[in-house]
DNA sequence: CCCCCAGGTCTTTTT
DNA sequence: GACCTGGGGG
């Protein structure tokens, strides 16, 4: 990406701009990117298609503005989606501007506001030392509230109780409004208001926000102090939104406050004193100027609340609003562009856009159908050895999949192959049970009254405190209305526990004692309750000292407790790897404390808290990226696989019945497909072990919708079975007999919606591609043409198309298989046949191979033939 | 109080 | 196949 300069043909042949002006802001610009970064005025929309040159459009926007004098950077708030995407444009900024970019906000919504809280916390009840709870933690906090109101048996679980609850917040909903207009009558409704009451007051006793609360907090607490809005307010004249699509009600709403106006009664209270010239000829601050930049085909996060009309309504929305729309594409060959734009014109409630370039075609999609997921890893990893051998760099190819439970069949071919790559998001880093347990400390030490966090420390390692000791601390902790640490000072006051445990306690404490005092960096000052009033003179002790780096406590913490050299001492060789990922916290927080020196834990964990999948993307590191099609969004790559394209992934199962989302996911394909400059790869498999189990794959009806002329198959879905002519054997041998329950059913399922390709070259396809229906009923569209299609394949198949390929399926039939029959496999050779089982289609021959060991295969579909006993 | 094992449940995507 | 839960034994 910092090379996309270069890349630039725009900038490399000027193209139909006018001649240059020597305005290093403007040169190599196209006309619309121009107007986008001269555009003046209350509100700008710009239409970025995908790969269109918007995160330039935006820096050298900004760039302007400055250079033009019409903003101090101070004056500027950016919001871009991920830390990564921020640290990349402030680099850019830094780029064009020099220095001068002190002051200015580039951050993502979150950050933005953990910034803004941390500040005002005590306006409303919080202590600055706020923790931030993740979803774990919002759920392990659910948890015991939904175990104490025995609401499981009703079905709340933490997840889906989660799950509602962050919907809500998004929507700017709290459990007050919740109780007033839901159904009384309905317990389970009566039981919900009830869990999110206590979730809130939990909260709350923590001194903690979940991650939805960042935004909506912050929202409340312009809304309920119009003098703290004012200041704000007051102080970014220009807001820029990138990825505007993806903001939901709450995000929404928060550039709603921030560039409202600031009324004439609010200006008093303002420091420094507001001058003449800041006001408009009604006595007003005028609101400030709004930027936003997205593209309503790039839509991917509805499930978390975006909401698409924010984009779609911005010209209603905010009157006298500009529109710019960047439609040249700088980054794909045509090829490329035009999959992804047969791909999407299938959504039928956009807008037409299509994305075009001046560069050539380039080469064909390269498509892959492999037998197992296996197999299709396999093309992986050979593909990226040939790219790699012909002089492309680890680090320019990236591998996308729908669900993470995807990475494993690709990482073992990966390792296999000796590939260089990195896994983004997933299971990631800080998800590691031994690091939330070093957190935990580092959480407790920050934030002495979260439960959460106390109660994991208090458990990890294991310390001969149980959850009795720890229940009856907890209840010492909320009637004295102390803190964790205190309570645990005091253990001798608790007749409960026995004389062993309050030894062990007490020593805790001490050392939590220590590594506060050296954490905040006071004299061992205790960090005052989550009360207003006293909170005020926690900030005004001089007699501070500077923090010390996050490495010295989180060591002291490591060293006590011995964390390390326990995990070292036992036999397991798993517990060596946490072992490392422990060392591996320490590298981190030196790391923090060599960028940052002084910013102290409290920093440290806000860092930790917000940190995007795509945020630990390294470019230089020089390895493959593997990662979900969603952490794809904003970024590129030369080389790109999109792997398991298949139904029931992409589009994923759940969302086939959910509104709109099929559309969903289809852009989400269509992020993918963008995301590549050069070569696109896309691959499938006919089979798929989910569950444990084997399942039959059919390819995606995505796939269906790329014209066939623009991918050149290695091996199509019709040909992946086609091996030694087996198919058509199995094709005319009929319905599989004696197919009994639900594995006989998906059998028949799968055999009556056989897909045409082109396989092989052959002539006009008559692929059931949908026409785009007109209407807004979305959800019921999809279904009726889903119901079309495969109406339309099973008259294909009966009906005898010539170019259908009449079921790509392998089919064994009823082969039998014994223990100790000899068996040979396509690609693994030949092997022994150690037991059978499952029943119907989904028997399952576990075989030990000559070559590569033990493998399972699904009898039904493995390329296999018994040998003669 | 802790460890181990059997059995049930689940899997979309993430700041 | 992985993770969590609950019961039994040490």
């Amino acid at each position: 990406m910092s090379d996309f300069e270069l890349l630039d043909p725009g900038a490399a042949f000027g193209g139909a701009q006018p001649a240059d002006g020597g305005d290093p802001l403007l040169d190599g610009l196209n006309p619309e990117q121009r107007r986008a970064v001269v555009a003046r005025g209350p509100a700008l929309l710009i239409v970025a298609g995908a790969g269109s040159g918007k995160t330039r459009v935006l820096t050298h926007r900004i760039a302007h503005l400055i250079r033009e004098k019409e903003a101090w950077p101070s004056q500027i708030l950016a919001i871009t989606f991920t830390n990564k995407a921020a640290a990349e444009m402030r680099e850019r900024l830094g780029g064009l501007l020099g220095s001068g970019v002190e002051g200015m906000w580039v951050s993502t919504f979150h950050s933005a506001c953990v910034r803004i809280l941390r500040r005002e916390a005590e306006r409303f009840g919080y202590v600055s030392g706020f923790t931030i709870y993740d979803s774990a933690d919002s759920r392990a906090l659910l948890k015991r509230i939904i175990k104490d109101l025995d609401a499981d048996t009703y079905g709340f679980t933490p997840a889906n109780t989660s799950a509602k609850i962050s919907k809500l917040k998004n929507e700017l909903s709290d459990a007050t409004d919740y109780a007033s207009t839901m159904n009384a009558s309905d317990p389970r409704e009566r039981l919900f208001t009830e869990i999110f009451t206590a979730y809130e007051q939990e909260l709350k006793r923590a001194n903690a926000f979940d991650f939805d609360d960042l935004i909506g907090q912050t929202v409340q607490l312009f809304r309920a102090h119009p003098d703290v809005a004012a200041i704000y307010k007051r102080r970014f004249r220009h807001i820029l939104v990138d990825e505007y699509q993806d903001t939901n009600h709450a995000q929404y709403s928060l550039i709603r406050e921030l560039t409202k106006s600031v009324e004439p009664e609010q200006l008093a209270t303002l420091v420094p004193p507001v001058r003449e010239r800041e006001l408009d000829g009604l006595g007003r601050i005028p609101g400030a100027s709004l930027t936003v930049v997205g593209d309503s085909d790039q839509s991917i996060y509805a499930f978390r609340g975006a909401d698409i009309r924010n984009i779609v309504e911005f010209e209603r929305d905010f009157s006298n609003a500009e529109v710019v729309k960047l439609e040249q594409n700088y980054r794909s060959t045509q090829n490329i562009l035009s999959a992804a734009n047969a791909v999407i014109g299938n959504n039928f409630d956009r807008q037409d856009k299509k994305l075009w370039t001046a560069e050539g075609d380039g080469d064909k999609i390269v498509g892959f159908t492999g037998y197992s997921q296996h197999d299709e890893a396999r093309f992986v990893a050979e593909e990226i050895e040939d790219l790699h051998r012909d002089g492309m760099a680890y680090g320019d190819i990236a591998v996308f999949y729908r669900t993470n439970s995807q990475t494993r069949a690709l990482e073992e071919l990966l390792i296999r192959s000796a590939i260089p790559y990195r896994v983004l998001g997933g299971t990631k880093f800080y998800d590691r049970a031994e690091i939330k347990d070093a957190m935990a400390y580092l959480t407790t030490i920050a934030n002495p009254f979260d439960p959460i966090a106390w109660s994991r420390m208090l458990g990890a390692p294991k310390r001969g405190v149980g959850p009795m000791a720890e229940a009856h601390l907890a209840n010492f902790q909320e009637a004295e209305g102390v803190s964790f640490h205190q309570a645990m000072e005091r253990a001798a006051e608790i007749p409960a526990l026995g004389p062993k445990i309050r030894t062990t306690v007490v020593e805790l404490a001490d050392m939590l004692a220590r590594a506060t005092a050296m954490a905040l960096g006071g004299g061992g000052t205790e960090v005052l309750p989550p009360v207003a009033e006293e909170a005020d003179d926690e900030t005004s002790d001089a007699s501070r000292k500077k923090p010390a780096p996050v490495a010295d406590v989180l060591k002291l913490v490591l060293d006590s407790t011995e964390m390390i050299e326990k995990l070292r001492a036992k036999r397991d060789p798993q517990d060596d790897a946490r072992a490392e990922n422990l060392e591996e916290l320490l590298a981190v927080a030196r790391e923090f404390d060599a960028q940052q020196p002084g910013a102290g834990l409290l920093a440290f964990l806000t860092e930790v808290s917000l940190v995007a999948a795509a945020d630990d993307l390294d470019d230089q590191s020089g390895t493959v990226s593997l990662m979900t099609l969603h952490t794809a969004k904003g970024l590129e790559y030369p080389a790109v696989f999109i792997t398991g394209v298949e139904e029931g992934l992409i589009p994923h199962q759940m969302s086939v019945d959910e509104l709109g989302g099929i559309n969903e996911e289809r852009r989400l394909m269509y992020v993918g497909i963008t995301r590549a400059r050069q070569k696109l790869f896309i691959t499938l498999a006919s089979t798929r072990a989910t569950f444990g189990d084997i399942a039959v794959a059919m390819p995606s009806r995505f796939l269906q919708e790329i014209p066939e002329s623009l991918i050149e198959w290695r091996q199509s879905p019709g040909e992946v079975t086609g091996r030694g002519g087996t198919a058509s054997r199995a094709l005319n041998a009929g319905r599989a007999p004696g197919a009994g329950g639900s594995s006989g059913a998906s059998w028949s399922r799968n055999r009556d919606s056989q897909v045409s390709f082109g396989a092989g070259g052959a002539g006009g396809s008559s692929a059931a591609v949908s026409e785009p229906a007109s209407g807004n009923m979305q959800s019921a569209l999809d279904k009726w043409r889903e119901r079309k299609r495969l109406a339309k394949e099973a008259q294909a198949a009966g009906g005898g198309f010539p170019n259908t390929i009449v079921g790509n399926i392998r089919d064994n039939g009823d082969l039998e298989l014994a223990l100790g029959d000899r068996i040979r496999h396509d690609e693994y050779g030949e092997g022994r046949v150690n037991a059978v089982t499952g029943a119907g289609s989904k028997r399952v021959a576990h075989v030990t191979f000559d070559s590569v060991g033990e493998r399972k295969l699904l009898v039904k579909l493995a390329p296999i033939e018994k040998l003669s006993e």
